[in-house]
RNA sequence: GCUGAAGUGGUGGAAUUGGUAGACACGUUGGACUUAAAAUCCAAUGUCCAUUAGGACGUACGGGUUCAAGUCCCGUCUUCAGUACCA
């Protein structure tokens, strides 16, 4: 019997479904775990091997989890709203869903393939509206909240309606917009109820605001600040410029604190957690008011370095900072205005590419210092950000560089307030190590205490006080497409209102094409049935709008991360049960949170902490019991492709152009060109043009292959050419460039060598290279490799279901751990997978014989039994620790050393399945029952480590001399200290190595080491 | 620039608390079996010197601590990732 792989998966997959072995259960004695993968997007392309690279590390833990008697939550579905499907859709007409649909299947089917024990029972789709009702749903909640900094959280916008009627806003200490004015309980109770919500509105967690956003031509959208990537869209590289749009946004900059402070209890990377911190981006210090001389305005600066504020010889604005025209003076308003409309042509993309120019224009207008009341000349310049603190900068050129070089370069004076510090050459930015120095009461004292001194002496005078500033913003949460969430919203007279939540779900109308509107309005500007009826509370046709009963509906729809902001909690409610909440209470409280999470870090700022975000809002309004939605997370790399390359030899046709007439030079250049169309193409073999220059392989193919591009027929043409021409000069075709193609990686084998013939046969390509001719080295075509990103237009794209095919899915999931780290970037390499395919062999060979079942109750032996044990041991850490490549290197050893003792032992063979069966769960089920189990492995107990049997009775000592390792020597292992010391020291080896000399010390370290010095 | 991670044979990688560097695989070479191939099995495989015995050198580079350093400390370089005029 042999190991019919392909047989014994499709037995097991099919049992598994059929017994439902993975259905999770709400109600159990056992402790809980919820093991969970970000879910994917069902691209066309479908999955490629580095897919399952982090849904094998989860499986795996998933598995261990149950066999170590874990009550186990370990879902999947799909994060099926985008862009591609749309994009799609755009181009073929075919409607979004249709795709998605069919693309989901074929994950489907190719996820089950691998064996993974998801419980798809509570499978989740974004875009199916029984799912998308509660992310409106949540959307509303945000609308009806407000951010509490009295109390800290999020309450419901009625507990601040009643504040407002009572006592007015100037005692609510709120997350709110800034540009909002006081107002008593009288004022609010005489507001129209319009006044009223556009108050509100500015206060609530979800607002409506007018905001500059990144457009994207291209795509026809805005992106958030994550989706876009070196200034072009992370989706297609499409350029993005700032745009002012009315737009939907989240107040998460509300959360700031918390979510940085939430960090410290997780159990993340601190790699992550860093990324997290520095997109937050918390900085303390202090606000200071400067007044404008001759003004009533008062200039608000934030800096960090509040003990500095005796250095302060300039401010400069941002030249789009509210006050510049208003205290530019008479004479510098040209110079001002010209500045102004200079930087406002150059895009962020600019402004960011060129750091290194210093420019800025004095506006003639002077501040007050607020303590030496000394006159402050105020600039605008754009090195200072409109979007960033109050736009404006209090400069002290002697702490920081990029006042220093404004200063210098404008010939500004550079006070220096730092005792004993050199400032000639630039500025000194450091904290440490300094006294301030020539700032009146600050003398003497250290950044600590004269920060907290200066910003104690301007809240004496009202001019300032301690403040922490973010980096975060507020995420626009409107896109314009179509393929995405509704927003459950209706316009009565241009505000926004909510549609209650007993008439959700909003679905996604019909429209005829999925692109903007001509108008420039979103795609759902295309649909006819698209307003809301108050009376009926249904959504009705557009013609019917009379904006008193009937009112237009939002057009833009939700971006990519709102459906995936809260979808972990939606599995933990039973399928069946899911009708009238988003998860029960008793779900909530039985699953808590997610206790191990995988994905791509390329989350790290865009899903994990718009998660968080939502996570603590619904904590805030006592929806959920969790502060914080993923314990534990672990980043797989990415596995990225070989690509392969063939080296096309292009040659050209030269030949001088004779002066004669226009008429014959526009002939003999089309001669030429018909000479070029006739030159072949040839392909070279890598090492025959690498590390070559073009002269270098032209001279090569001068000696070696005139013959294959001077053909009979290229002479013939040349001939006729230059009798046509009447020329003597020769004609020259040379080398001319060589250009690198990306060919199919499934026609490279493991020694780079290309198969041509399958290359010429290619379906897609094989016309492009029927007439090819192959330059050989050693007579085969080596290919050029270079890891790259998997992607279909590199053709470097291993597909999972031929490995599947071919070695199986345990194979697959074996080698896919065996590559490396998890966490690690790794290139996949197909040759390397028949390693781990001979060890599932070996592995049953150990069980299963010509004959048969070979294991028996024979007892084991000690050194059976010491094999299994240091594996059972190993194999617990390394799960534990997610350095799942050496257990699998654990297994081949196992396997190797059980094989050489000839173990047919039941009592050893029986438990090592349960070992390998996270792993490799199939055949581990297979051979389980072959040992005569009628249930399935998946929750046998995890065998349970004895270190008895790991005990040595003696230990092979390196001996070394001077640190270096010379021999081993075998030692009882309770052997004294001195005892060793004279066994070894009397060794015949030990003189040898010494000859004659006297040791001056001798290291004994028991049970470790011996090593001799002198 | 700042923040973080990493640099080990031909390749992927191992060495979890300082204690035999290169486990486990891939690849390569040689051999067995076979008419042949595939499959399987056996052996060798860091580099250099040496017939052997053995020796020298080796974990990006330069220093240091230690009986002992891939591992700890100081400095430098390179690569990758995040971020970017953040006051």
């Amino acid at each position: 019997m042999t190991y019919d792989f392909n047989t014994i998966e499709k037995k097991w997959q099919d049992y598994w479904a059929k017994n439902q072995t993975f259905k999770a259960s709400n109600t159990s004695d056992k402790p809980k775990y919820y093991v969970l993968d970000m879910f994917p997007y069902p691209s066309g392309a479908g999955l490629h091997v580095g897919h399952p690279l982090g849904y094998i590390a989860s499986d795996i833990y998933a598995r261990y989890k149950r066999h170590k008697g874990f009550n186990v939550l370990h879902p999947q579905g799909y994060d099926s709203f985008g862009l591609p499907a749309e994009q799609y859709a755009i181009q073929t007409g075919q409607h979004p869903a249709v795709t998605t649909e069919a693309n989901i299947k074929t994950y489907r089917r190719q996820l089950d393939q691998i064996g993974f024990s998801f419980d798809w029972s509570r499978e989740v789709r974004t875009s199916n509206p029984e799912y998308y009702k509660w992310t409106q749903w949540i959307f509303i909640q945000l609308f009806e909240s407000w951010y509490n900094n009295d109390s800290n959280k999020a309450e419901h916008i009625d507990t601040l309606v009643e504040k407002f009627a009572s006592e007015g806003n100037t005692t609510v200490n709120a997350a709110c917009d800034d540009d909002i004015e006081s107002f008593s309980a009288e004022d609010w109770n005489n507001y129209s109820s319009e006044q009223q919500q556009e108050i509100l509105l500015k206060y609530r967690l979800t607002y409506l605001a007018e905001t500059e956003v990144n457009w994207c031509p291209a795509l026809g959208t805005v992106l958030a600040n994550d989706e876009i990537v070196n200034g072009v869209s992370e989706r297609g590289g499409h350029p993005v410029v700032r745009k002012k749009m009315t737009q939907w946004s989240m107040r998460i900059s509300a959360y700031a604190e918390r979510l940085l402070q939430g960090l410290d209890d997780l159990y993340w990377t601190d790699a992550l957690k860093d990324i997290q911190k520095n997109w937050i981006g918390k900085s303390v210090g202090a606000s200071v008011s400067f007044n404008v001389n001759g003004h009533d305005d008062i200039i608000d600066v934030f800096t960090t370095r509040p003990d500095t504020i005796f250095g302060v010889s300039f401010m400069t604005l941002a030249p789009e900072h509210e006050l510049v025209s208003k205290i530019t003076t008479e004479v510098q308003k040209a110079e001002v205005e010209a500045y102004i409309e200079k930087t406002a042509k150059r895009s962020e993309r600019d402004r960011m590419a060129d750091v290194k120019t210093i420019s800025g224009v004095f506006t003639g207008a002077y501040a007050e210092h607020p303590f030496s009341k000394e006159p402050i000349p105020i600039w605008i310049g754009d090195y200072v950000l409109a979007s960033y603190g109050t736009g404006a900068v209090m400069a002290v050129p002697c702490g920081d560089q990029r006042d220093y070089d404004f200063a210098k370069h404008f010939d500004i004076a550079i006070p220096n307030i730092f005792e004993g510090v050199d400032i000639s050459k630039e500025a000194y930015a450091s904290k440490d190590n300094v006294k301030i120095a020539n700032s009146d009461f600050l003398n003497g004292l250290a950044y600590k205490k004269a920060s907290k001194l200066a910003i104690y002496q301007l809240e004496q005078l009202g001019q300032g006080e301690g403040k922490t500033n973010y980096r975060l913003r507020d995420a626009v949460f409107s896109r314009q497409r179509y393929w995405g969430e509704p927003f459950p919203v209706y316009y009565v007279n241009g505000m926004p209102q909510m549609i209650d939540k007993a008439h959700l779900p909003i679905v996604l109308p019909e429209v005829e094409k999925y692109l903007p509107t001509e108008g420039g309005e979103p795609p759902l500007g295309r649909a006819d049935v698209w307003a809301w009826d108050t009376e009926s509370n249904t959504v009705v046709s557009n013609d019917k709008i009379n904006h008193t009963t009937i009112h237009p509906l939002e057009l833009n729809t939700m971006p990519g991360w709102a459906g995936s902001s809260w979808y972990f909690f939606r599995y933990m409610e039973d399928a069946a049960n899911r009708d009238g909440v988003f998860a029960s209470e008793d779900a909530l409280k039985y699953w808590e949170n997610v206790d191990l999470y995988i994905g791509g870090s390329e989350h790290a700022t865009g899903h994990l902490l718009y998660s968080r975000f939502w996570v603590k809002l619904l904590k805030d309004r006592g929806f959920v019991n969790v502060e914080e939605p993923f314990k534990k997370l672990i980043n797989q790399g990415m596995i990225l492709g070989t690509s392969a390359f063939v080296y096309r030899v292009k040659f050209s046709v030269n030949h001088s152009l004779n002066s004669a007439g226009i008429a014959n030079k526009e002939e003999q250049q089309k001669h030429l060109e018909e000479i070029s169309n006739i030159l072949p193409s040839l392909y070279i073999s890598e090492n025959l043009v690498k590390e070559k220059s073009l002269i270098e392989v032209d001279e090569y193919f001068k000696e070696n292959y005139l013959d294959k591009y001077e053909t009979k027929e290229v002479l013939e043409k040349i001939k006729s050419y230059q009798e046509n021409h009447n020329t003597a000069e020769s004609v020259n075709i040379h080398v001319a460039n060589i250009d690198k193609l990306h060919v199919k990686v499934q026609y490279v084998n493991a020694s780079d060598e290309l198969d041509i013939e399958g290359l010429k046969t290619d379906g897609e390509f094989g016309e492009d290279f029927k007439d090819a001719e192959f330059i050989l080295e050693n007579g085969v075509y080596k290919v050029g490799r270079e890891v790259e990103k998997m992607s279909k237009s590199k053709y470097n794209v291993v597909n999972p279901d031929n490995i599947v095919a071919d070695y199986g899915a345990d194979s697959l999931r074996l080698y896919e751990m065996f590559l490396g780290p998890l966490e690690q970037y790794k290139p996949w390499n197909t040759a390397g997978i028949t390693g781990v395919h001979n060890f599932l062999k070996k592995l049953w060979k150990l069980y299963v014989g010509e004959n048969g079942l070979k294991v028996n109750d024979a007892e084991p032996t000690k050194d059976n039994l010491k094999t299994l044990h240091k594996t059972i041991k190993k194999v617990q850490e390394d799960i534990e620790n997610f350095s799942f490549n050496t257990s699998v290197s654990t297994f081949m050893i196992a396997v190797n050393e059980l094989t050489a003792q000839k173990c047919t032992s039941k009592e050893i063979l029986k438990p090592l399945l349960v070992l390998i069966s996270p792993y490799a769960p199939h055949i581990a089920e297979e051979l389980w029952s072959q040992l005569g189990n009628n249930d399935t492995i998946s929750t046998a107990p995890f065998p349970v480590f004895d270190a008895s049997h790991l005990v040595e009775s003696s230990k092979k000592y390196p001996i070394s001399f001077n640190g270096k390792m010379r021999f081993t020597l075998e030692l009882p292992m309770d052997m004294p200290k001195d005892e060793i010391e004279k066994t070894v020291m009397a060794h015949e080896k030990t003189i040898a190595q010494l000859d004659g000399r006297t040791p001056k010390k001798v290291i004994v370290v028991p049970g470790k080491i011996v090593n001799i010095v002198g």
